[in-house]
DNA sequence: TCATGTAGTTACTTTAAGGATACTACCATA
DNA sequence: TATGGTAGTATCCTTAAAGTAACTACATGA
């Protein structure tokens, strides 16, 4: 059995496997690995593929990614500089795994939209 | 290309994909979802299995991945009365989406570590 | 009768994540 | 000269998720 569940105050601020999982459970990180998929990015490209992510959520986000070793930063000092971000073969790892689970959210949306309502009808107030 | 970001603050509110994946992105719902594998639990197993989880925060989850159609709630009129919880196939279908990415987690928490500290070393302040 | 277990609910507080806005500093193009 | 693009940082604010604690109501067993 994995060690998910915390059964002693000490274990939870070292729950392992929450905090590896912590790069999946954001809003904004999973989102970030599948903008890189193709090819590498740079800062602008990123942001204005994702849309309506603020300059400072996604600055802190790539951070996070890049300290955990999903992607790479990297500085072409021109001029101008160009910062570029790709992934690191364990970014594409967690990509690839990520993947099936985007696809398949992409299919349950119509379902889950479903049980929602009936479960709203069935549960009033 | 699947509609991840979001590029007009009217889409914002329901890009369904993220609606749909807030099932997975929530600190709990993973867990709930992987300790419901083996067989149904009740609302107390459930609890001690996970460990750190309050009643309120527990019951909330529940209720959600109930309402998303992840999970049936049975209500066994007793006396006395048993609730338990139980996987549907849509349920056991995100599960097997997530097993992978659990294990692979459990299998990177020394990499993730390490890459911590060695960014922690290289950025210091 | 008193403690314990069952499955919650209600009210209040705290925390972390994200958002808004303004700012730096450099460069290119018109 | 001014406008826009590049990649951020700094400061403050808001919100949603989670946590804390107390409570209900019913049942079992000591």
């Amino acid at each position: 059995m994995l060690p998910i569940g915390v059964h002693t105050k000490s274990e939870a601020s070292n729950c392992s496997i929450r905090s590896v999982l912590s790069n999946v459970t954001g809003k904004w990180r999973m989102i970030i690995i599948l903008a890189l998929e193709d090819e590498p990015k740079r800062f602008g490209e990123i942001k204005r593929c994702i849309g309506d992510v603020t300059q400072r959520v996604l600055t802190e986000n790539l951070r996070g990614l890049q300290r955990d070793g999903y992607l790479t930063r990297t500085v072409d000092p021109g001029p101008p500089v160009a910062v570029s971000y790709a992934l690191t073969p364990q970014g594409r790892a967690l990509l690839e795994l990520l993947k099936p689970l985007v696809y398949w959210s992409h299919e349950q949306m119509d379902d889950v939209k479903t049980a929602r309502m009936e479960y709203d009808r069935a549960h009033p107030g």
